[in-house]
DNA sequence: CGAAGTATTGAACATAGTCAATAACAGTGG
DNA sequence: CCACTGTTATTGACTATGTTCAATACTTCG
């Protein structure tokens, strides 16, 4: 007999009961979403700015990232997402977009519509609470960001996205001990700090140097997480995760 | 016969209604909501970081700000309160706070607590959404912020700022033609563009060297409210105001 | 009026950016 | 399996924007 596919609102469900316990009844709803899967290659966009959406969009695998350009086409990236997120929950309420969100590695998305996610809230009211916690601590995060944008210098920069990224993958499963995969470039890199490629570099080689990461082709070692937060200033209050 | 002030979430009401139509029972349910006034001079902290809070704060009169500090003790202001804002909201959610707020200006504030809240909501689930529509805005103002800092240069920084303390003032009627006041001194608008003082200030004498804007006290004027835009690359969509 | 906070100025300096060239790598098809 | 191609990473030299430090003027308010 076959092993049953776990569903794919699985992550989502997870995350969601890291916070909340949730009942048989409203999980098996939650696990009856209809999503609708879709692959999409590097680089794509996914959610353009001005759009005005139908549906939510989950991160199921990969890397995507939400950006936004200004006029000279210089461009912020201002988050990146990893399996079980939901880049663009805000299109539940705000109805025109006001970011773009791209794939960073291949991906494979699940959509689900907005009205599936209006019925689900109009039967389990309670369920409003997990989703909107979902867009409050991603609000945390820009927060964070913006820190680390402002205040930081280069090299601290860094090693909080790293040290963010370790913790958030860690409570998807995505962490072999003090290892894992982060199929980014240093030019994205440096658009996610608002730093120049060529300083992302100097700085990576100085992390490296110091003894705070190793890396090989875009697997990160951690070989010393008391240093790289130290040096990244980390404290993860602000990623309100539950099972620190 | 002496005219009924109005209610303290008069602005609160203002604002849903501009997103929302209300019906007559939801609206005098808002506008019973209990609402205890605290009056706080400027500087003061309102809410810190690792509070625990059961009630959230609403901004009735003055200017507030959230920051956050690093180790060596540099603060960035992620966000300007205005009157009307709810600068917690997410305290409803999230248990454990993880930014400051402190007032700018003196403040007239007002805490409802969140067993109230619940209970509207309970009540008038129909509600929930307005509120988290608005978390969902200053998430947006917050990603905007992170495209100014980390992209633009410190002219356009400054620019952006005062064009969306402009649009936000006007929708709460704080805008007298084309002036308003802004009780900010340039350490603190330096904190929230994560430039110097010193900058800020060169900044502003070249933004009013090209006509841009005219400062008296702490008044600012707009002469050209089209150049301003252009020198801030601002675009107002993602402050969601839906009349424009 | 006097004190504290705020704004302004100048000069030296530094972090990070720009430009440009080269090296390493990954994916492709013969 | 290897040459070919485009992308990504690395390096160096020069430059800029913005910082730091420190001194001076201006406001505001009791």
């Amino acid at each position: 007999m076959p092993t049953a596919l776990p569903p794919h609102t699985y992550l989502m469900i997870r995350k969601i009961e890291s916070n909340y316990t949730l009942t048989s009844e409203e999980k098996l709803t939650l696990q009856k979403l209809p999503v609708q899967t879709v692959d999409v290659k590097p680089g794509q966009d996914i959610v353009k700015m001005g759009d005005q959406p139908t549906q939510c969009c989950l991160l199921l695998e990969g890397f995507s990232c939400v950006y936004k350009l200004t006029l000279e086409g210089k461009r912020q990236i201002m988050a990146l997402h990893i399996p079980g997120d939901m880049p663009d929950l805000q299109s539940l309420h705000l109805q025109v977009i006001d970011i773009n969100i791209a794939s960073l590695s291949p991906c494979k998305l699940g959509f689900i519509q907005h009205r599936d996610l209006h019925l689900l809230f109009e039967q389990h009211p309670r369920l409003i609470t997990p989703f909107w916690h979902e867009t409050l601590v991603d609000a945390s995060i820009f927060r964070e960001w913006l820190l680390n944008v402002g205040q930081r210098e280069g090299y601290s920069r860094i090693a909080h996205v790293i040290c963010e990224l370790l913790l958030r993958l860690k409570a998807v499963g995505l962490v072999e001990g003090n290892s894992f995969h982060m199929p980014i470039s240093q030019a994205e890199l440096a658009d996610a700090t608002g730093m120049t490629p060529v300083h992302v570099n100097r700085v990576l080689q100085s992390l490296r140097n110091n003894g705070l990461i190793h890396t090989n082709r875009r697997q990160i070692i951690i070989p010393d997480w008391q240093k790289l937060q130290e040096a990244g200033e980390f404290d993860s209050l602000y990623l309100h995760l539950k099972n620190d």
